[in-house]
DNA sequence: CTCCTGGACTTAAAGGTTTTCGGAAACGTA
DNA sequence: TACGTTTCCGAAAACCTTTAAGTCCAGGAG
């Protein structure tokens, strides 16, 4: 640990000059003379110069600096999102302020003030979920950019995926195999997410003249529940050659349950996974096809919204970002695999 | 977004007194009359003020904010250690900026000067795997704690998990169930957490008199790689009664592969796995025994160390962390699964 | 010689807060 | 009344940087 730390006026006294020109000098400004400049830079390399952002940011009230405000601790959404943005950011010297309100409400409300303080020059939110979530931007002096959970508020900005999209696309290519006996399995109905997909399903199928096989199957999330499920389902609609699942776990729990009872994946029955979670997407055997949602590019594009939002206009609304189907071998056509 | 923010001195005009009297009301300080601080309080809850943290820090030299520089994208070691940190600061209205080197040094670099230039009143420094890394401190004008990956630099301030103790923990728990040929399967030798858990296995064995079963098999950490190491095992050593993974990914596939070749977990042979990854560790069937490393337990330890740092003084070493065993199934003794 | 132009540099203000120190009022005592 | 003490409050400096405005000087044009 080094002594005090060297500021302009040191750099200006190493360098004979005033602070206005060492200033100059270093924001690289034109009224400085080449060799007066190049002595104020090799002051400031000597002392190891490193200009105080603190005082930049009260005299320009431009901290560059932003926070992200998640709610799932797991990290499981908010990670991507950040690594998203802090691409976007990167070479913008953006830095970003990271709290973890662990779904507490009086928590976020404790961050808010705390990221506020600090002069944050704007704010992305990362729900748990996709359900819609309150707003928070009511009268905050900051714009605010709502990434994977949407804000309540039409007049705020969000990016969600699009569940319903990806969900067709997934029984699209399901159907594009062949495949006619199709069901689904996801998580929760409270869950948006769930019925969006389910939504998707419907659609899907509906322009394809196609009839679901048994009705859509809800539980939890988890691999426990895919193999519950499983067992139900082949029960219940033998016949099946296509299970569409809502999450990766309940592909893996799947297919699993699937194996033992003596079905074939993907030859007896075709299956797809959601999220592509990669230590059971590519791990599992079949290594599963599966919907990406491309959380990192929802995390740039809020990023850059944000940036948008911060000095120029925003364009409210909820918008929607396509998601992307990771074919693998759960699906592979009969005789490929 | 609502107009320009509320100062201390607009609070100060609305209350009727001067912005060093506003200051003392707020901060609670003594020389002010109950009515007078009563005044200030009321004016600031109607402006909703709030302080700006640029002025205070410019003026104290503390920012009550410190970094997080981690190398590993994944989050797969970072995020627990952030939560545990945002545990310690919490209450204490500390922020955390957090960035990501993703494994390239010079990026590194970069975001050391960012957060130099913001501050920082501290910095916790994450590895991406035990292996000692460079020493990042030399001449910083901060206190710097590094957390899971330790720096070469034995004057640092170092927290690792306890590998050499885990390992043996897991191996005596086996030993203790009556196994005797007991095998290890484990990561890349050029990991530090790969030589030091075989270490662990070593040292535990010759504490029983029992010989290992087999060399230990080095691969990656790959569900695949535990499908593969299981084939080799069960073939070169079918007599095995148990198995030490270094990774829960290593003991899934493990188990899977061991499933298809009729032996019975944890009947026949007993399994334990590394990093307590719930998806895989209480997802498989049976859930595993596992080794969890406290990770949030040492962000928490590491941001503590960082506040004594900062205001007093610090232990330099490199410090290690227990960790715990998670008992399941998949050591169950017979006839208790 | 004066005036102007433009370049190179300096002075000073501004940004919001905390803190030190001094001042003023109120009150009690001689 | 003069003086000391206590209590409350205000003026101003300090933190570090950027920038608008001002100064100074050399040199060119008239």
């Amino acid at each position: 640990m080094a002594g005090k730390r060297a500021t302009i006026n040191d750099v200006a006294s190493l360098a004979g000059v005033s602070i206005a020109t060492a200033s100059k000098a270093l924001n690289g400004r034109q009224d400085v003379r080449a060799a007066t400049r190049e002595r104020v830079l090799a002051a400031a390399a000597e002392l190891s110069f490193q200009p105080n952002a603190l005082a930049r940011g009260l005299l320009s009230g431009q901290t560059r600096t932003v926070g992200l405000l998640t709610s799932d601790s797991v990290g499981r959404f908010g990670i991507p999102v950040l690594l998203g943005a802090e691409d976007a950011f990167g070479a913008g010297e953006m830095a970003v302020l990271l709290c973890d309100a662990r779904g507490d409400a009086i928590r976020e409300q404790h961050h808010l003030r705390a990221l506020l303080s600090r002069r944050v020059d704007g704010l992305i939110v990362v729900g748990e979920s996709t359900n819609p979530r309150p707003s928070v931007s009511k009268d905050l002096p900051v714009p605010v950019v709502y990434a994977y959970g949407p804000s309540e508020d039409p007049g705020d900005v969000s990016f969600v995926p699009d569940d319903v999209g990806a969900a067709a696309m997934a029984v699209n290519h399901l159907l594009a195999l062949g495949r006619r006996r199709i069901a689904h399995i996801t998580g929760p109905a409270h869950y948006k997410a769930a019925r969006d997909r389910e939504e998707g399903v419907r659609r899907a199928l509906a322009e394809a003249g196609v009839e679901q096989a048994g009705q859509t199957l809800s539980g939890v999330w988890s691999q426990r529940w895919g193999r519950h499920a499983a067992e139900m389902l082949l029960m219940a609609e033998p016949e099946i050659d296509a299970v569409f699942c809502g999450s990766d776990q309940i592909a893996a729990g799947f297919v699993e349950a699937a194996r033992e009872r003596g079905r074939r994946v993907p030859d007896d029955i075709a299956v797809v996974g959601y999220d592509n979670w990669e230590v059971l997407s590519t791990e599992t055997r079949p290594a599963l096809t599966t919907v990406d949602m491309n959380l990192e590019l929802l995390g740039r594009t809020a990023a850059q919204h944000l940036f948008a939002a911060i000095d120029g206009k925003a364009t409210p609304g909820v918008h929607t970002l396509p998601c992307q189907l990771v074919i693998r071998d759960s699906t592979s056509p009969p005789g490929v695999s």
